[in-house]
DNA sequence: AACGTGACGGAAT
DNA sequence: AATTCCGCCACGT
């Protein structure tokens, strides 16, 4: 636990969270999405180390965060593969073969209506 | 303080 | 369409 993380100014990790808990439901975007929603372009990896990291009291919508190619991040067939498919799909979002058509279903957020939700 | 790792991405092959 | 390569940089050891 950091200065930041304690203070008000949000760590970059902690902005990640926040924007990750704004993607709405039926919707995914790619972890470089997320970044730069974040306020961190280019930061692609980052946003996943930050939902890697998320602490077990916090509950977010990480499921809706797949790759630029519309891919699932874990490995097929693993515990967390098997739960974010079956996640996806209860919120009526179409994966075949560890993939979501990113024409269908990614989410487009009006910026201006972002910056309006955002704690600071 | 140095070093390897990785829930990424995009360009090249 | 699938792989390989390499830049990116916060984290844990």
């Amino acid at each position: 636990m950091t200065e930041t993380e304690t203070g008000s100014v949000p760590s970059k990790i902690e902005r990640i969270w926040q924007v990750c808990q704004l993607i709405p439901e039926g919707r995914v975007v790619s972890y470089g999405q997320l970044a730069d929603l974040a306020g961190l372009p280019g930061r692609a990896r980052l946003a996943g180390t930050a939902l890697k990291s998320t602490p077990k009291e916090l509950t977010l919508p990480w499921h809706r965060v797949i790759t630029a190619s519309g891919k699932l991040a874990f490995a097929p067939g693993s515990e967390q593969f098997e739960l974010q498919q079956l996640r996806l799909r209860q919120e009526g979002v179409l994966v075949n073969n560890g993939r979501v058509k990113m024409r269908e279903f990614a989410w487009q957020p009006d910026l201006a209506e972002l910056l309006w939700q955002l704690p600071y």
